[in-house]
DNA sequence: ATTTATAGCTGACTAAAGTCAGGCAAATGA
DNA sequence: TCATTTGCCTGACTTTAGTCAGCTATAAAT
């Protein structure tokens, strides 16, 4: 092979190295150093405790202050006190300064958009840039317990109904389907939780409570571009946990043939397949998985 | 849609900002700071000249100048002047420089090799990879005469067998086609060009001479990563000025009809449907198209 | 043979980033 | 309650990056 793995690796570090570079360079055109752009904009995403900021941005203790101070001047920020701990401060924008930090946000989706207008093939982009950026913060997915009417469950929700659209021979319509009420899936009863990777939802997975004596495993899903990574396994672990806790001994949940490699996951951590205990149109198997009590 | 195309690009940027970050500060552990790294490793590259340097780095001559008087004291460089023009002065590695940069360049690798091996889909990643440097460097992709023999030509060539093979129903064998002798697709009776994306080869286009009164266009590919960015028009463009010199006034190519995008280029760029023209067995469409001469 | 332009260098600066020791006030723990 | 820790701050630095005017040598143009 005349161009290698490595090389083409290379020439995309090349690449965004000039990207960052240049969006930096735009940033500068605001008439402010670098580094107390940096700071606003961590404040203009929510960062505002300067503890926070000072691991976010990996800044020195003083060299922030300095900066933080810098910002005073300019009245684009206030620094106050924390309420509940006298020593740490929390800084916040004045008007002016979330003018600036929507200037610096206009800035930075100029350059986004001018690169969507780029390539013609803009979901191709867009799905090279998710696969990216999911691989590079492979490290930092976190799994949160969220309500499942929450955005993020809803954005994994609706990419699961899409998926199975496409992979069942028939299709697929929720309403059809078992659709578990929310709430069967929020404490007391259930559970339910999402990856997220910088904010990005990339999986999802319910624990709904029942009244026959054990609950189950649904809407386990993980993005396309994070598959490969064990998030499922991740998922399904923060499930067990949940379910324990809850005193569930046992888990059951439904798949479908069409859904192979959910199968052989499921197989292959502690399932057993047992017949068919629903009339749901849609699964073709059936698996349960006794859970162990939470002191044993 | 709860998840925006810009707030996916800047999640890709937050990712790759961090991992540019993370690659300078690797670099730091070296005990050099960026700036002489920097220049270490264009040298390694083979910019040579400090002129080169200079526009490739995008540094001030007099900060240029210190720089290198730092490597040069480290004994990791030498300067001398050049043969044909006095005032030029070109750089060389020394032994303890060409060690240094080679560990720069193991770190590079390292990380490379650390990336590819975090996703269980190699193939996706570079694929998405290659799009993305495609895309953010569209800008500067130039078009090289080079021969068909030479080893970016080689690399469009077989990717050019494999789609058609790919594409065609009854597959591609280049040896059952006319594969054009590479004699005739350079100077003086024909030539050849490749796209290139920072030394990567996107695309190729053949101008083969013959002694029918005609020449032909052979072997136009993009790769994928790159359609849509008007590269075919603009290696055809290179192609028939180059015709234009050596003279000859009418161009010839056949095409298959599997090849739909194509055939819909040439015609809307000039070119109209002939008779078969010659016996190969692939082509099922053949076009030709007249052009001006050199004074016109 | 001059004049002019070019390539690179040096000196003298400034700005930005980063380091580190110490200080103070609030919180925590024995 | 009092020593200790924590969170943030200030002062006094250093290093790195970057700018700019002017210098010298070579080369090119007239």
């Amino acid at each position: 092979m005349t161009i290698s793995d490595i090389s083409r690796i290379r020439r995309f570090n090349r690449a965004v190295t000039r990207e960052v570079g240049a969006l930096d360079h735009s940033f500068l055109g605001r008439g402010r150093p670098l580094g107390a752009a940096r700071v606003l904009n961590a404040i203009g995403q929510g960062i505002d405790e300067v503890g926070a900021l000072r691991a976010n941005l990996g800044l020195d203790s003083g060299l922030l202050s300095r900066l933080l101070r810098g910002l005073e001047g300019e009245v684009l920020i206030t620094l106050a006190r924390d309420d509940a701990d006298g020593r740490r401060r929390r800084a916040r924008l004045t008007p002016a300064g979330q003018a600036e930090f929507e200037a610096y946000e206009t800035l930075s989706d100029t350059r986004a958009t001018d690169l969507l207008a780029a390539h013609p093939n803009t979901s191709a982009l867009l799905t090279a840039m998710d696969l990216i950026a999911t691989t590079l913060g492979r490290e930092e997915i976190e799994i949160a317990e969220t309500d499942p009417r929450a955005e993020a469950a809803i954005h994994c929700l609706e990419a699961y109904y899409a998926e199975l659209a496409a992979r069942f021979d028939g299709g697929f319509d929720v309403s059809l389907s078992c659709d578990p009420e929310a709430a069967s899936m929020t404490a007391p009863r259930g559970a339910f939780f999402v990856a997220l990777s910088d904010g990005m939802p990339l999986g999802c997975v319910g624990l709904k409570g029942t009244d026959l004596g054990y609950a189950e495993i649904k809407r386990l899903w993980v993005a396309p571009s994070a598959r490969g990574l064990g998030l499922a396994r991740k998922l399904m672990t923060r499930a067990e946990a949940a379910a324990q806790k809850l005193g569930i001994t046992t888990l059951r949940l439904d798949t479908n043939a069409a859904l192979t490699e959910a199968q052989a996951f499921y197989r292959n951590s502690g399932w057993h397949e047992i017949p068919r205990y629903n009339d749901d149109p849609y699964p073709t198997h059936f698996f349960e998985k006794a859970v162990a009590a939470p002191g044993a």
